[in-house]
DNA sequence: CTGAAAGCGCTTACAG
DNA sequence: CTGAAAGCGCTTACAG
């Protein structure tokens, strides 16, 4: 915390009796740069207490920052809270080191102040963690012209959208968890930022705002046909504690099988079945999303995919590469929760 | 992601006739702009698809970044394994949102690339989490002139250190748990950052690489006496699940009561004691650090502090702010986990 | 192996 | 209410 006088380039130049561009190359490019001559610059930049090239001058020349923008709907602590955020935010560090890259983490909260933090971010690119069709952060980042990944949608022009087909995996799943079932329900992400939590019956897919959600919900509804009666439990978060009354909203239903979002939601499910002393997947069939390390323990019927490898994804499009030539991997890998 | 030309203020400002710090002033105090100038330059940025100022010039200029760095000495998905780390991510994250600053989040891995990685995040601060005496990023962020907070320690010059008087709340925790007790013991945070699950004998404090263990074993210590045939058992990671065995281990050796270092910690030892059948506290008392939310829950005795408060006076070191006035604050609440 | 010059895109007092 | 000038601290071809 020393606030000395800010030493430039020039200053240790000036001291040296060389170009400031010498100083640069000792830094920059030290085989360029005679022996002697590098270390009479790296005595003056010790002796006047030089700490580097500012790196905000550098990103400006370069014009490039070596970072990226990681832009979350949420408060951190939700961020956190949730084990595939956590896991996806893992991968994309994990191109950050590989690349040097720096990592803006930007929460939003749905502020107006929203978009001057976004759009004041140093960085080359951005990531949009899932959000709703019509949060104005999204257009106002597609506006920057730079790379922009928004993870499992919306899709909208100027960002590449990384995610699995969560029709496709909700339409498979439901045929597993339903097979034989006579009074299926579905436990759900929230349908809008507002993450009112509710039970309702056949909602309509296209009044849920979040991409991923009313994917999924359409999914499952090919494959069920007559929804009219079915019930869909809505919760806050997700969250195996938090969903745990939405859970047992749901069960207060009787059904017998239920298609979860994700397997924290299915794990809700299987603790309020558990309280209730119903047998699974005799009395209950239960299946989830994600395929997380517990999911395995639990014998959890799921969807598998990897945020991990969808965070890396979305990190590698943000620096500018190519985008990955496929859509995410996923299979509906089948255990004992189901029949 | 369209990668159009570059458009400038110059160019805004060329277009309609108008020098350039015109259309910086409609962009920075547009008050000071004539309504129509104002007009006129909205439309020429719109026309040519100026997308604002530029924040790196404008940092460079302003010399100021608006942002704070946070060094983790962990990949990503360990740090935000840690409940207490997300509070403490969290406070830092509500700070950032008040002042409307950029959080960059730096792992850091002990590789010699995280040396750059640091020096080149353009931060106009930094909070480094808790880390060991000998991290050499440790003095080269301190060495940067700008603020530096470091979490729990080690202390070093140029930084300010943010969290409780650890080896004071050790002595008060020990003093609660050990009462009556015959056969105390220890469930300890790593000592080094190989992070070697282990169990030791009394092992020395001067041994203990993060000073928040070292203080908090110096603190039992203070208040044991004779601790030659203490059993520690030391875990690799601050993880409830991830504990198990070491809790196991400990058990093993049939103590009386047990200070773990943290609520997931204390909970490994109740869940290792509930399997083997130990009624607590009568054949067991047990206390942690933290009291998250599930303390409560659990009637766990532990040293209730809050790193979310130690996040938020973190950030305001790193932002310039004067410190705070005292320490963190703490307090042994004692529950019935304990005699 | 080293230097002179230009310029990255912006903002800040200071005049007028 | 608007502008001319300077400068934030650095790097990049280009010469020599």
């Amino acid at each position: 915390m020393s606030r000395a006088e800010r030493v430039t380039m020039a200053d240790v130049a000036r001291r040296c009796g060389v170009s400031a561009m010498t100083v640069s190359y000792c830094y920059n490019q030290p085989d360029r740069v005679a022996p002697e001559t590098l270390r009479r610059v790296r005595e003056a930049a010790a002796e006047l207490g030089y700490r580097g090239p500012d790196p905000t001058a550098r990103s400006l020349r370069r014009r490039h920052n070596g970072a990226i923008g990681v832009v979350l709907g949420e408060h951190l602590a939700y961020a956190f809270e949730d084990p595939q955020a956590r896991r996806f935010l893992a991968g994309v560090a994990e191109v950050c080191r590989e690349r040097g890259s720096g990592l803006n983490l930007i929460p939003t909260t749905g502020a107006a102040e929203d978009i001057e933090r976004v759009k004041s971010a140093s960085v080359d690119g951005y990531i949009v963690w899932t959000t709703v069709d019509t949060d104005p952060v999204l257009a106002v980042v597609c506006g920057l012209g730079k790379p922009v990944a928004v993870h499992g949608g919306p899709a909208v022009p100027g960002a590449r959208v990384v995610g699995i087909d969560n029709r496709a995996s909700a339409r498979e799943l439901a045929a597993r968890t339903f097979a034989g079932a006579r009074r299926p329900a579905v436990l759900s992400f929230p349908f809008d930022r507002d993450r009112r939590p509710r039970l309702e019956t056949g909602p309509s897919p296209d009044a849920v705002a979040f991409p991923v959600t009313r994917e999924r919900l359409r999914g499952i509804y090919d494959r069920l046909g007559d929804t009219g009666g079915l019930p869909v439990a809505v919760v806050a978060r997700n969250d195996r504690e938090d969903a745990a009354k939405m859970a047992d909203a749901l069960l207060d239903t009787e059904p017998d099988a239920v298609v979860a979002m994700s397997d924290q939601l299915a794990f809700a499910v299987l603790d309020a079945a558990g309280r209730r002393g119903l047998r699974v997947p005799e009395d209950l069939a239960v299946a989830g999303w994600d395929d997380g390390p517990d999911a395995e323990r639990a014998g959890l019927t799921t969807v598998t995919q990897s945020l991990f490898a969808q965070g890396r994804d979305c990190a590698l499009i943000a620096l500018g590469d190519r985008a990955p030539k496929t859509e995410a991997a996923w299979q509906a890998t089948v255990r004992t929760t189901t029949r």
